[in-house]
DNA sequence: GATGAATGAGACTTCATTCAT
DNA sequence: TATGAATGAAGTCTCATTCAT
């Protein structure tokens, strides 16, 4: 369990830990190798330098997300309620490690990583895996005939902006939006 | 002319280009003094740090950028344009200024500025304006009756993720997104 | 009065202020320009550097010094009350004046200046004063017959270490000091 | 050997040779790294910063200085041999060491260190140790009942001021100054 | 003469990375 | 494999000095 294997993601969670608090530039390899209770040395045996180790973590960030929301859309039938729940998760989500997500935006382009070449890929999976429940509500002819991607884009840049607001902004207003409004015009639109 | 307003100025502008082109950390102070012809200690007259001239940029761009959705909301009369034209202008300014965006979100964190309290009031203005509009909306019976904060949060995040992703992303879908189809989504719903 | 020499000697006196208050290196130029309600420009109208600035600064204190030592040896007549009075003397110039003793012996070699040779003439000077007093003293038959160099010298390092300690370090037994016990002591000797 | 202990001392000992030589300010830190032989990093490990390299290569001189002292003082037995030799030790140090005492005195005001706080328990130590020589001598009547400390202080003061004249400034007359006169002068006095 | 905005050389310090053990 | 002492490149910031006004 202590085996190469295990070391390495113990890296991985020390490195989630102390970049999400800091950010990449003000956390130290030392840092890391301190909070994984490993030597400093030890992260060079399995990562080819910090960039390469925020890199990595961040693909198992993106892979721990779609995972979740995978699981999620799988698991509930009724089509509405996949967007429901799909704003629930986000909301679960962003609560608990919504640093992971300023971190997934904040650091890659000062780091120097084509962050859409690396998450490129997984990015697509999961516009096409929300895409894909529009079109099925489309289908069942419980939605309009709308551009599932746009819609899928627009479903989730929506979820995203609202509740980081919610969560980190603390606007006297973001305070009192609430999910299920969140819902609603996203599902009924704002126009009568 | 040269006066120290201009300077200051030119200073500001210079860091834009540069801390645009490459992040907080990879542009050095000397980096902006060329690219704005001055020496680098003419950097320290005007500004404490590298640190309070991002700061500083950041207001600056916050400020124009605000100005030009003020103008955009206050020209315009009909209601579903205002949003037609919000959506064109975000357009705009991400195709020509994207990477000002990223800034925006990237770089606070890791260099240590507390972002939500500096761009607060400004967020809240900004805010504030499309929330209006909605609340115009809502009154002249055009509109459902929504919380008009959490529509208008709704509506920037959408407009905003999408426009990332038409831009950046540079997805295969995303090239398909025409600015018809969000704004007709953003106002009706996906739902029939 | 404000004229070229009335501002030369202003420049010097806001010079021993800041100085004396901050030293060498912490002090800046424009702290001395500052302090002297001059502009900065103005001090290179009359000294060519800061270094330069610096040593104008400590022969005008030298001369400062010498010729108040003279008065009090010309001025008293009695051989063993000269002495006292020196002691006097000096013990009143390191109260009021005593940041200046710690400039002359504590920047000049960190500054790079030979301060032997520009200081020599001065102190060639004084250390005569004090042995003319003492040859005087042996010639009237009122001191032993020793080398009056060597016995000024002696003097004037005892009554600086002691007052030095007195005034600066404040060591516990420093403040038990009294004049009179020195000035017994350097004239009557230690032993019986 | 070339242990932790080894490579601080190694540091220490640069600095020595390297403050002598040029002061504190002109001291780089990348000379002492050069003359010790190590990285200019290799220096940080071991210290928090110049200053505090300075702070620590000063108590190692005053502990080397004291414990000369000491030794003198223990090991010869005839009182008033004690003081020769003190006197012959403090020659030997100054005429080897000399540039030391001048870096004790010069550059702490300018650094900003409170030298006397962090000298002031070694210094008080050696004065005690000077004065309870003399109170020996009082007690066993070789001395005049006087102030030992004010004694003490008169004692080493003449010493390093004719010893700093002599080997120092070289004045015409301190090269005549001879060891026997100081030392007949601080034991019998000036007077007849 | 007087000014102070502009300058840029220079030094401290940090920290990712290496490598001998 | 694991380590951490050693390294040195690199960048921010200071401030004496200049010079156009």
């Amino acid at each position: 369990m202590d085996n190469t294997k295990g070391k390495k993601q113990l890296i991985i969670e020390a490195s989630i830990k102390m970049f999400c608090k800091k950010g990449f530039h003000k956390t130290k390899v030392s840092d890391i190798a301190t909070e994984a209770g490993v030597g400093k040395g030890t992260i060079y045996e399995y990562f080819d330098s910090k960039k390469q180790l925020f890199i990595e973590m961040m693909e198992y960030l993106a892979d721990q997300y779609y995972n979740k929301v995978l699981k999620v859309m799988n698991e509930e039938k009724n089509i509405t309620n996949k967007f429901k729940y799909y704003i629930l998760l986000e909301e679960k989500i962003m609560t608990k490690h919504g640093d992971l997500a300023q971190l997934f935006m904040q650091e890659a382009h000062s780091i120097g990583i084509d962050v859409h070449q690396i998450m490129g890929k997984k990015r697509k999976k999961l516009i096409n895996l929300i895409a894909n429940a529009i079109k099925e509500g489309i289908d069942k002819n419980i939605f309009r005939k709308i551009n599932p991607y746009t819609a899928a884009l627009t479903f989730m840049g929506s979820v995203h902006h609202i509740l980081y607001s919610k969560i980190f902004a603390k606007d006297d207003f973001s305070k009192e939006i609430n999910i299920e409004d969140l819902h609603d015009i996203l599902l009924h639109g704002i126009k009568k």
